[in-house]
DNA sequence: AGCACA
C-alpha cells in the first residue's frame, strides 16, 4: 500500500506538520481544512517532543477518512506537504463510544504485560467513577448543507464577499480552504469588520465554483459560511 | 522520524 499498510481507520494520522505554528492555531487550521470531509469528532494534536509535527482527526465516517487520505495527501500546509495515513489504533472517543474504551495506565506504555504477574491483588479497586463525559455538540452534521436562499443579488464575478465567520477566523484558514479551488488568488480580511472576508479568484468561472464548494461549509457547528459575489 | 488521547 501505499499508505503503508495500515488498515483503514475513521481516524486519520498527520505528520511532517510545521512544528512552528502553535497548537490552538494548528488545530483550527486542521479542523477548518478537514471537516470539509466530514464530521470530526476529535482532533489531536500535542507538541511534546514526541508529538510535535504530528496530528490526529477522528472522523465519524471511514469513508470521510479515506477521501481526506487520498485528497489531501502532500497538501501543502503552512509550507509543508502533509503526509497523511491512517491511525494505526482506535481513537479514545470512538472507542468511548463503542465501548471498547479501557482507560490507559499511567504507567508507561505497553509494560501492563510486565503487570500481569502481580494481577489480581486489588481486582475489587476498579474505581467505575471515571466520567465518560459525552462531549454532545449536538450539532448537526455534514458540510455542504446548502442554504439555498441566497440573496445573490449581486452578478457573479471574481471576487466572493463570506459573512458569518466566526470572530476568530484568520486569514490563513480562508486560504487553505479556498486555495484548494483553481484560481485563487487572495484572502482580505478586514480588521474592524470581523466575520467577513473577501476572496479574489482569477476570473467568476472559478469563484463560482469554489463558492459551489464551500457554500454553507461549517467552521464551526455555528457558522456556515455564507458566500455570495462581492459588490463591485 | 516520530501513532496519542494535556
Amino acid at each position: 500500500m501505499l499508505s503503508g499498510d495500515i488498515p483503514p481507520n475513521q481516524t486519520i494520522y498527520i505528520k511532517n506538520l510545521n512544528e512552528k505554528v502553535k497548537k490552538e492555531e494548528l488545530k483550527r487550521s486542521l479542523y477548518a481544512l478537514f471537516s470539509q470531509y466530514g464530521r470530526i469528532l476529535d482532533l489531536v494534536a500535542l507538541k511534546t517532543a514526541k508529538l510535535r509535527g504530528q496530528a490526529w482527526v477522528a472522523f465519524s465516517e471511514v469513508t470521510a477518512a479515506s477521501n481526506a487520505v487520498r485528497q489531501m495527501q502532500n497538501f501543502p500546509f503552512y509550507d509543508k506537504p502533509m503526509r497523511i495515513q491512517y491511525a494505526k489504533t482506535k481513537t479514545d472517543c470512538v472507542a468511548k463510544e463503542d465501548g471498547t474504551y479501557v482507560p490507559r495506565d499511567k504507567k508507561k506504555k505497553q509494560e501492563e504485560k510486565a503487570e500481569r504477574r502481580r494481577r489480581s491483588e486489588q481486582a475489587h479497586q476498579s474505581a467505575t467513577a471515571n466520567g465518560t463525559r459525552a462531549e454532545s455538540n449536538g450539532g448537526p452534521t455534514a458540510n455542504f448543507g446548502k442554504p439555498g436562499a441566497h440573496e445573490a443579488t449581486t452578478a457573479p464575478n471574481n471576487i466572493l464577499f463570506i459573512q458569518n465567520l466566526p470572530y476568530e477566523t484568520t486569514t490563513t484558514m480562508l486560504q487553505l480552504l479556498f486555495t484548494q479551488y483553481p484560481g485563487f488568488k487572495e484572502v482580505r480580511m478586514i480588521e474592524a469588520k470581523p466575520g467577513i472576508a473577501f476572496v479574489e479568484f482569477d476570473d467568476d468561472v472559478q469563484s463560482s465554483v469554489a463558492m459551489q464548494a464551500l457554500q454553507g461549509f461549517k467552521i464551526t457547528a455555528q457558522n456556515a459560511m455564507a458566500i455570495a459575489f462581492a459588490k463591485k
